[in-house]
DNA sequence: ATGCAGCTAAACATTA
DNA sequence: CTAATGTTTAGCTGCA
């Protein structure tokens, strides 16, 4: 989900714009050809087309010009009342108008946009003859349905970034700022943003001239190819496609847009989409494109063509940001970040995979490339993202290791809260750690079995489905663990955790070698990096081990190799996790409890989370101890 | 091969 | 009676 992190998309998308600009740029200067137009640059130059395109309707119409020569005035961005849109030279890039306009601004300009359009409209209609009236008056009722449609759209778009937490500003909100916006609004969402507005004018051109009905606003399911080939076209979509490309906008903001450029014509050619009419000059031009993209319902169906290809382009770009979300994610690792989600989400679920899931569940595959919609999701993933493992929630996980000793699974899940809120990854810890876990975060380290449900939710993204199963399994743990101790209350019943009993349960766990570290390393696979690391480590520093986690998770050998590692290590070392870090992350109310940890054992999840690792290894790095608290702290604890 | 631990599922009892 | 809460048993899987 979908969650996918607003940061790095809007990081790529910049760098695939900025990439395809240029690229288009130098190609398309030449206004050329294409031949060899990669898909960003693909991508880009469309949907700056389109965007041109609409953005000189709406100054058109702005203008005033039903006439064929206001068409030709589409340059001066003049008159245009209002909104920053109008003033907006169309030779303003989308990524410009991004970064001048602030959500709310962009939002205002939409909504000016439709709603100077609708008054052309019907100023227009006012104007016709009588006998005109009634025809257009249905024209314009269509138009206005279709304001209203495109306005629900954009509405629904915000309100789904907003829910996303993408976007944080709201209609009548102040103005936010800039770099808010960027962060805020992925790509996909201002490109969405721009289509929207396309979209709009390209209704509005329609009504506008023969009360074309376009009830097809967005709703096109075709797909790319589909659209390109439709018949509607009379001319030849592909060749028109690659011009169109070429005719980047940043052809219109050169020096030839200056004068006389226009978004649509480039090298003496119509770069409407299957024209490649030669004309001599703008003048030429612009009488070419009046008299044969006029609004009708050829040009109408093109333009919804070019939407649709637009928005495929859109959807592409989508997912290949996501593929490299995830693709940084598991090679950077950042280890500071608390930010769940890509780690997390990696690391769940290729320990899941790398243990059991792979045979049984597909848990651990969809994520790498899945969780990245979430997002991300992310929330995203989150979302969503990452839902995917885990709707499975069958599978049983197995946390191995972990339960057997305490673990510090406050550590792991401080670090990694806000990724298991929302993302739909099952948390690597046992249904035991996380039940003994919400009790002692508990002011009074007890809780009425509904409030540790309650607890599983909160915490938990993957809890919040599947309720019947994972309830199920909390009660058999209360039960069966004799760790849990039920007290009668006055208001009812109360779980208490026994920590003396926790603790018996698993023994104190194996010793760990001196080698684990080393093993667990080389288990990675890692080649020659591995020597880096390893060196690194040598070093003792937390951070390298971090990376290497990451490396691993992206491997799913290594991650065996690193889960093994982490088993052995499980013992031991919680104590240091638990004094530090177990609660930064943790909310208020569970802060409370850490202390215990001393007790137990430090356990972490096995295979989980890198940064868990990371950290307990920190911890054990720090103490004078060697390897050997590597081990213990490299526990990690799967729940399932 | 065996035992342990954990998970899911389900049956059943008790209580609010 | 129903739903929530507890208890117990069974079958599976992974790991040591």
């Amino acid at each position: 989900m979908m969650v996918e992190s607003a940061t790095e998309t809007i990081r790529t998308t910049p760098s695939n714009q900025n990439g395809s600009d240029g690229g288009g740029r130098e190609g398309g200067s030449n206004g050329d050809t294409n031949g060899e137009i990669s898909p960003v640059d693909l991508l880009h130059l469309q949907q700056q087309q389109a965007l041109q395109a609409a953005r000189q309707f709406i100054l058109q119409q702005a203008t005033g010009l039903n006439s064929p020569s206001s068409n030709e005035v589409k340059q001066s961005p003049v008159q245009v009342p209002v909104s920053m849109a109008m003033m907006t030279p169309q030779m303003i890039t989308p990524q410009q108008m991004q970064q001048i306009l602030s959500p709310p601004q962009l939002q205002a300009l939409l909504q000016q946009q439709q709603a100077l359009m609708l008054q052309q409209v019907t100023h227009t209609l006012t104007h016709t003859g009588s006998s005109q009236q009634q025809q257009l008056g249905n024209k314009q009722l269509a138009f206005q349905q279709q304001l209203i449609q495109m306005q629900q759209l954009q509405q629904q778009h915000i309100l789904n970034l907003q829910r996303q937490g993408l976007v944080s500003l709201q209609p009548g909100q102040g103005a936010v700022p800039i770099q808010s916006l960027q962060q805020a609004m992925c790509p996909t969402d201002l490109q969405q943003l721009w289509k929207d507005v396309t979209g709009v004018q390209s209704t509005e051109e329609v009504m506008k001239h023969e009360g074309l009905d376009l009830t097809t606003n967005s709703s096109n399911t075709t797909s790319y190819s589909a659209s390109k080939v439709s018949p509607q076209i009379p001319h030849h979509p592909l060749p028109n496609g690659q011009n169109s490309v070429h005719t980047p906008k940043r052809d219109s903001s050169t020096h030839e847009e200056h004068t006389a450029s226009h978004p649509l014509y480039g090298h003496g050619e119509c770069k409407w989409p299957g024209c490649e009419a030669l004309c001599e000059d703008m003048g030429q031009f612009i009488k070419h494109l009046n008299s044969e993209h006029a609004l009708d319902d050829r040009s109408t169906a093109q333009c919804r063509v070019q939407m649709q290809v637009v928005q495929q382009l859109e959807i592409q770009l989508a997912k290949e940001s996501e593929r490299l979300q995830a693709m940084m994610t598991h090679l950077h690792m950042r280890p500071s970040e608390p930010k769940p989600f890509n780690q997390p989400l990696n690391l769940a679920s290729t320990m899941s995979l790398s243990k059991r899931e792979t045979e049984g569940f597909p848990e651990g595959l969809p994520h790498p490339p899945t969780s990245a919609a979430t997002p991300i999701t992310p929330m995203r993933q989150g979302p969503s993202v990452i839902s995917s493992s885990s709707l499975h929630g069958v599978g049983h996980i197995r946390r191995r290791n972990s339960d057997k000793f305490c673990t510090p699974i406050a550590s792991e899940l401080a670090q990694n809260c806000e990724f298991y809120k929302n993302a739909d990854v099952r948390p690597p810890f046992t249904y035991a750690s996380l039940i003994r876990h919400a009790i002692l975060e508990a002011p009074d380290r007890q809780l009425t079995l509904n409030e540790i449900y309650n607890w599983f939710t909160r915490m938990f993204a993957y809890f919040r489905r599947n309720t019947a199963t994972w309830k199920n399994a909390v009660r058999h743990n209360l039960s069966l663990h004799k760790c849990f101790v039920r007290v009668e209350n006055v208001k009812g019943a109360v779980w208490t955790v026994d920590e003396v009993e926790y603790q018996k349960r698993r023994p104190p766990k194996m010793t760990g070698s001196p080698t684990l570290v080393k093993n667990i390393i080389s288990g990675l696979g890692f080649g020659s990096l591995n020597a880096s690391y390893q060196a690194a480590l040598a070093e003792s520093s937390l951070g390298l081990l971090n990376s290497t986690t990451l490396m691993n998770n992206s491997t799913g050998a290594s991650l065996n190799m690193l889960h093994i590692g982490h088993d052995d290590v499980s013992s031991t070392v919680e104590q240091v996790n638990s004094n530090g870090s177990c609660s930064p992350g943790l909310s208020p109310q569970q802060y409370g409890h850490q202390i215990h940890v001393k007790e137990e054992p430090a356990e972490m999840e096995e295979d989980s989370r890198p940064m868990s690792l990371m950290a307990s290894v920190t911890q054990n790095l720090s103490m004078p101890g060697d390897e050997r608290d590597m081990e213990e702290e490299l526990p990690t604890e799967e729940l399932e």
